[in-house]
DNA sequence: CCTTGAATAGTCCATATTGACTATTCTAAA
DNA sequence: TTTAGAATAGTCAATATGGACTATTCAAGG
């Protein structure tokens, strides 16, 4: 599990409390996974149990006590076992969007592009903070490599959606036709003094 | 959340059982998710419990009775809820990649490259598969909505894996580099005689 | 000096997910 | 015809995950 080659990873280059950990990722680490804190402490105590990290606790004044973990000779071994595994394997993505595409059929043209647009705007706002880490970062740093990895996707998103669109518009515009024929036909079946007094 | 915005459609689409619908998914609907089936009954139990369901049970022969599950109102309205949802957000994507990536400087960068080759390849026959797919599927269905996009994405991470490797080239032959100068100065610093058993 | 809000450090309980299993029926080959 | 394996239909127990919570300390403003 990934979580576990993290882990193990970030104790490796430094010794740290749980909560030092749990910020580092919130903060520093937010592009790469988003391991919320009560699974992480779940993950300590099993790596513990298993011998990979050691725990000492330790006061700091009246604080409360800060369980400092350190990875182990088993710790280091199982590191490079799942980091050999993480750069060997490519795991199959999968990718939330794709199920609402599913049922796009199931929704009018208009009001999807209408949403779409909407996703849109938030990937091109995404993309823009991006960049700027990416101006920001030295390339060859490992910081450096997530946020490029990302800004590839968020491109090809971005790419995505426009193919999309382009093709929901023209769905949009028969779909107009095809409504607009249909209403003709509807009125022409109506007798001809209802219509009128519609007009 | 989006197994549930899946479960829903398909349901809206035709009534059916827990088995089928897994089946679906396992077999037809492979790139979009991977749900598994204990994961879909919890849902299934979760869905008929607030009324988004309902449940009719049967038996065909001697076989296990199956339980037929079918859209009510209420599940219709909370599928459109969740379908305009799910094609207006753009949540988070995360790589599992990237946690390797971060730790790429624990290790020589010659075993790095031969590890992501390996990675590249798996890539490839991936996208392999898909082009096959993506030529078979008429554009402007469903299944050729996801495929298309699951093009993309790994044709990014084609892309991406050929710089990060080209990259890396580089670091190894500046490692090499350096191994042969370490070696070369602690050599001189041997004794004379030492060094000429050596050789 | 007191209070309010952020930072520190972690826990609890409910929910979601899954590997491994049960149990029956069909199918096709030995 | 019997028997091994695939397909059908689902369950169980164990693990992973996350929203909401506790409890202390620090810093700054009124």
């Amino acid at each position: 599990m990934d979580h576990t080659l993290l882990v193990l990873g970030l104790l490796k280059l430094e010794e740290m409390h749980g909560y030092q950990l749990s910020d580092l990722i919130d903060k520093r680490l937010k592009y790469l996974t988003d391991l919320k804190k009560p699974t992480l402490y779940h993950l300590l105590g099993k790596l513990e149990q298993a011998g990979a990290v050691t725990q000492s606790v330790s006061r700091a004044g009246n604080r409360p006590e800060r369980r400092t973990y350190r990875l182990t000779a088993v710790g280091e071994k199982q590191f490079r076992a799942l980091l050999r595994q993480n750069l060997q394997d490519a795991p199959a993505a999968y990718f939330n969007d794709d199920i609402g595409l599913l049922f796009l059929s199931e929704m009018p043209a208009a009001e999807a592009r209408a949403l779409l647009e909407q996703k849109r705007a938030a990937v091109d706002a995404r993309l823009a903070e991006i960049a700027q880490g990416v101006a920001a970062h030295d390339a060859n740093s490992p910081a450096y490599y997530t946020l490029r990895h990302h800004q590839l996707h968020l491109l090809t998103e971005q790419t995505w959606l426009a193919e999309l669109l382009a093709q929901l518009k023209k769905r949009a515009v028969r779909e107009d036709i095809l409504a607009c024929l249909a209403a003709i036909e509807s009125a022409a079946a109506v007798p001809a003094k209802t219509r009128r007094r519609k007009i």
